[in-house]
DNA sequence: TTGTAGGCGTTATCAA
DNA sequence: TTGATAACGCCTACAA
């Protein structure tokens, strides 16, 4: 016997003994990987919870190459998307009986993924769940090549890619609904304050408003266009341009509620009353949206939905379970946001 | 060879072959264990390069009986107030070489934390940060015997106790602070719209603000106090009832940014300019703090520096380093909150 | 400076 | 129904 260090930790060895079974049969009392007789399990457990044992998962993973835990890849935790996305999936995989390994990108424009992606790797997790938020060309590593050399993964906020497993909720539907509504109220001249345009769930709300607009026949000018950066700052500034082009604005939809709430503020520094003069709809239904002021008209999408939607279908590619389509679909129709009217429009 | 399945990973037994050197002299050269001369490091980086080898993290946490995991179990991830500590612990985290394992509390009442250790500690975490908010008895558990079964563990948000590692921020000193500066801007009857007082930090804001009043022979009585649940209609309803008790009320200090909108949308119902009639003071400096109408006059505080200060003192526990008194003197001092005077006061 | 062998804690195979 | 035994991939003490 060379041990490297006097080792206090109860092992399997250990019950083994105190139960006078063999390894294997208290391993299989444990795991139920086949019969074992009543007399030893009930043996089994006892010295279980007299030596306060527990299996050490480690040497699990290592014999069993699983270590069911899932790798997860975000970014921007201080926002409202990201936090709420990381707890549906936090939720799900511990449901699931999973462990989360989390790795936070700083840059989320920066390509260079390997570090986080061997970190997570290197500590075999089944599966890996992508929900850095599409910017610029911070998704170009997505190629097959690079793509085998993953465990399975699934992309949040991705646009369709083929053979690519990707969750995202309905941008675009979501801006087609707000833009509508701002057409049943009857504005006529409806702006954009959008999110920052290298990001894809920005680029697809401005989608959305476009769509809603042509349909309507009107006006969606690039004039009608200010791009923010999802803060509020952005979005008192982004009023401020759109109201200096475009001065027979009426209304308009903002990418997210904190550019909103910027814009609340700018249309009270330029005295035009919200909603006489100034419709304004959000995005993204935060807490605080319902006490802005005026209160925010806003889109709020399931986000904690979105994250356990992305857990089962990583966990289908990994345990190979059967799809059930019905229910796929009834998760995805769940993904469509949903308009709450206030004051504000 | 018994072999379960066709096993395409590359161990270090194939960059051995392919670097005609022993498993042993490749792993000297990978973690620099032992002296290996440059020929031989060079062929067997060429190796390891060419075969796209990476270290199997579980078989070497197994021997080493070292994981370079942390564990973190933490609660509401969708506040402002832990999603930013966890920010500052993955940063830390990451930069010292650990990953994170992370584990979440649905109700931060419940005493019951058994799965959430058990989840961890099997997975042989090498230390574990705590950062359920201390509410109630949920820390009850936390008791020598348990302890002594636990790697080693930082608390955050916790009073003082002994043999417990634990780091907060200054809440009662941050809290002092806010109501200095309104007792300094001629305010005389200060309330207060606290947050749960189940919470030790909601209480230890209270502290601060009886302090404070007390310190300058003001009133502190009970009347003057309404507790809420952080939420913004929690602050609507609780400056309501302050007032209602209480119409001599002419400042009031409020537990957190969210409650504090909620006051300002109050005060303006009840037709209470601000800050003419009452000066309002907030807690947290949430991004949004700066655009509320009016602006809101707030207590920031080093979240993220908490968090990396927790995973520091942490490390040091488990790699026994030597602590930089001066050092953690610093740390402590940067997690006193700052004043931030906006227009609510 | 390098190779060999044993063991980290667990599961799976084979034989009983 | 159970027990020995050989892996899982890696590190390290010992021998060379």
């Amino acid at each position: 016997m060379l041990r490297l260090a006097p080792n206090d930790t109860v092992t399997i060895k250990d019950v083994a003994k105190a139960a006078r079974v063999s390894p294997g049969t208290v391993s299989n009392t444990l795991t139920g990987g086949r019969p074992v007789s009543d007399a030893t399990r009930r043996r089994v457990e006892k010295a279980v919870k007299r030596l306060g044992y527990s299996p050490n998962m480690v040497a699990r993973s290592l014999v069993n190459r699983r270590s069911h835990t899932l790798g997860v890849v975000t970014s921007g935790l201080e926002l409202f998307g990201p936090s709420h996305t990381l707890l549906g999936i936090e939720r799900q995989a511990n449901e699931c009986g999973y462990s989360l390994l989390l790795n936070l990108i700083h840059d989320p424009f920066d390509a260079n993924v390997l570090p986080a992606v061997t970190a997570l790797t290197a500590r075999r997790v089944d599966g890996l769940i992508w929900a850095v938020p599409e910017i610029g060309t911070n998704r170009s590593w997505v190629t097959r090549p690079l793509l085998s050399r993953l465990p399975a993964t699934v992309f949040l906020s991705m646009g369709r890619r083929p053979q690519v497993r990707g969750v995202s909720i309905d941008n675009r539907g979501g801006a087609r609904i707000a833009v509508q509504h701002l057409l049943d109220r009857g504005r006529r001249v409806i702006g954009l304050v959008a999110g920052p345009l290298a990001w894809w769930e920005a680029r697809e709300r401005r989608a959305g408003w476009r769509e809603a607009l042509a349909l309507a026949g009107r006006d969606t000018s690039p004039t009608l266009v200010a791009e923010g950066d999802w803060s509020a700052a952005s979005g008192e500034r982004g009023l401020r341009d759109l109201l200096a082009r475009r001065p027979d604005v009426d209304a308009v939809f903002v990418s997210n509620d904190q550019m909103a709430l910027g814009v609340l503020r700018a249309a009270r520094a330029l005295g035009r009353s919200v909603p006489g003069a100034l419709a304004v709809v959000g995005f993204d239904n935060i807490p605080e949206a319902a006490y802005f002021t005026p209160s925010l008209t806003t889109m709020s999408h399931a986000l904690v939905e979105l994250g356990r939607f992305a857990v089962k279908s990583l966990l289908h590619a990994i345990e190979g379970t059967r799809s059930d389509g019905a229910a796929e679909r009834a998760e995805a129709e769940q993904l469509r946001p949903i308009l709450h009217v206030r004051e504000s429009s």
